[in-house]
DNA sequence: GCCGTTTTCGGCCCGACTGTTTTCAGTCG
């Protein structure tokens, strides 16, 4: 008998007795130890409760024996008598109150005590005026009003290609100003999460109080939300925050260095940087001893001195990069430039907008040697040898260029293929991938997928989970199983590039990497506007530490063979 | 509450901005 909690559940109870912690001024690095344990809990490569079953919850940096004990008592018994007992006099409601903006545990506790009963209630009571007394000034109550007004109006989070245009924009923005030497993103857009909350950005200046109030008049801003000597955040029309951070151009390396990497990422470079005898900071890195600061212009330098390799900003998230920069053993991770082909395409033969020559001229246009051309296997409606015809005709057409033949196939809920293998057998690739009945036990899933595969036509296992960013949730299988029988069977697992998907994500590539699996990243194009996607899959296999030779589509056509044996 | 090549106690990353604070608390990243 145990219960169910998500990794996120775990991870928001324990921001919450943090929260809890905070009203009751407890020790302030009891409070970092709870917020550092959630943290990590939420951005975990595997199910919490899937390590607990196994007896290793011990491996979970920032877990020790107390936080281990309370984790093992809430999957054994559904809650944790400790955390119970510190919340027993704090109101519930207080934790609606932390997600507007600006409303941290103590500011929520003073409104759960006015008696506001949820969200509603506290935006009704300041529109009506009814707050005075609350122990809450004019201004902060003007500010709660606003931060609930942004809350509504923030579309949580925005994918990965949207806030770099839109950061794009604020950066050529920001070039307009004739002091900004160099500008950049920042935090996780610079990391490239596939999904991003706030944009940061950087500004190189000697004229930081200028660029600030240049800054302010970004174009589709809403209001300034803080603007100092050298840092401000404005809302944009569309609900998203844009932060900027401004230092002289002999400072910007060290800005670089502050603001890309994740929360963890920083606080492990720190604190190595103190035992080396530095403060490390945005304002440069100070030598404790003497006092001597230093100054770098580029990001290198701050972590040469710590006698470190400069990790790459996709990796700088403390999941194993510290160890390697010391070590200097850092992987080189695979670039656009290394991808020669496409494996996952569509065109008007199913649910694409383009012809196959189209798509294969742009294709060719933006450098690549190869695509697979896999329509979905309509057995209904597809003429399968008509396709084959026209795709023959157009590798006579193009030149130098090779269009491969291939389907996306279904894999049915009652685990058989959308079409039978006398029509996989015309092709040359095949892909699998699951369309429907996505809310299928774990078990069963997973046994629906490993049939498939275990198909002898079949390549690859395309968008292996299903997810649509922002919409709606991926399958549940058991990855483990699913990616050693990947490595044992020799297929190919898909990271697609599509960025709604973005999928398989980062975290399982990571875990699907130490099975020694390899990958595809394909765009999924349905036009040929999608073709140039592809950066934002080999952002995914970055975050996942590949490097080329973990990718096949890096394979010129020949070697690609080697791999996709039917191919002619 | 966590953690260890200054180890089982005594430390713990660093700084900006706002409010009303004349030295600091709250919030954020």
């Amino acid at each position: 008998m145990s219960y169910n909690f998500t990794n996120k559940e775990v991870a928001d109870l324990l921001h919450n007795i943090s929260a809890v912690y905070q009203i009751k001024d407890f020790n302030q690095f009891q409070i970092r130890a709870y917020d550092t344990a959630a943290d990590t809990i939420e951005h975990l490569n595997s199910e919490l409760k899937d390590i607990w079953e196994t007896g290793e919850l011990d491996s979970i940096p920032g877990l020790g024996e107390k936080l281990r004990a309370y984790i093992d008592e809430l999957f054994r018994t559904g809650k944790v008598k400790h955390f119970e007992e510190v919340s027993e006099k704090v109101p519930d409601n207080l934790f609606h109150f932390l997600v507007i903006p600006g409303v941290g545990p103590k500011t929520a506790m003073k409104l759960a005590e006015t008696g506001i009963k949820d969200f509603h209630d506290l935006e009704k009571r300041i529109k009506e005026g009814k707050l005075e007394g609350a122990g809450l000034s004019e201004k902060i109550l003007a500010n709660i009003a606003r931060g609930i007004e942004e809350y509504k109006r923030r579309s949580d989070r925005i994918l990965l290609p949207v806030a770099a245009e839109i950061a794009k924009d604020v950066i050529d923005h920001l070039f307009k100003h004739p002091s900004v030497k160099r500008a950049d993103t920042l935090g996780s857009l610079r990391r490239r999460l596939s999904t991003v909350g706030d944009i940061d950005i950087s500004a190189a200046s000697d004229k930081p109080f200028e660029v600030i109030e240049h800054f302010k008049k970004t174009p589709g801003i809403s209001h300034v939300v803080e603007a100092g000597d050298r840092t401000s955040t404005i809302a944009l029309r569309n609900g998203i925050r844009v932060d900027l951070m401004v230092q002289p151009p002999e400072l910007y390396g060290n800005l670089l260095q502050h603001f890309t990497g994740g929360k963890n990422h920083n606080i492990r470079v720190r604190s190595l940087a103190l035992k080396k005898g530095y403060s490390v900071s945005d304002n440069g890195t100070k030598e404790l001893k003497s006092g001597k600061l230093h100054k770098f212009t580029d990001e290198e330098a701050v972590y040469k001195l710590l006698e470190m390799e400069c990790p790459p900003p996709e990796l700088r998230e403390d999941q194993g990069e510290v160890e390697a920069a010391l070590a200097h053993k850092l992987p080189n991770l695979v670039e656009l430039e290394d991808i020669k082909g496409d494996l996952h395409t569509h065109s008007l033969w199913s649910d694409g907008r383009a012809s196959i020559e189209e798509m294969a001229k742009e294709a060719k246009r933006l450098g690549r040697e190869y695509i697979v051309m896999s329509d979905h296997s309509y057995p209904n409606l597809l003429d399968f040898k008509k396709r084959l015809k026209e795709i023959e005709h157009v590798n006579d057409s193009v030149e130098g260029f090779r269009v491969i033949s291939g389907l996306e196939v279904n894999i049915n809920a009652d685990m058989t293929l959308q079409v039978p293998d006398e029509i996989l057998q015309m092709h040359e690739v095949i892909l699998v991938s699951i369309h429907t009945a996505f809310r299928q036990p774990k078990e069963e899933m997973t046994k629906r997928i490993i049939r498939a595969l275990e198909n002898p036509n079949v390549d690859i296992l395309s968008h292996p989970t299903g997810r649509m960013l922002l919409e709606r949730e991926g399958i549940e299988a058991d990855w483990e199983v699913i990616f050693q029988k990947v490595k044992d069977l020799g297929k190919t697992l898909e990271i697609n590039a599509f960025p709604n998907r973005l999928d398989l994500p980062d975290n399982l590539v990571r875990k699907a990497k130490e099975y020694g699996v390899r990958f595809s990243i394909d765009t999924d194009s349905h036009h040929i506007n999608h073709l140039s996607l592809m950066e934002y899959g080999v952002s995914v296999a970055r975050r996942g530490w590949c490097v080329k030779d973990d990718i096949v589509n890096t394979l010129p056509l020949a070697e690609l063979k080697s791999i996709l044996k039917d191919v002619k």
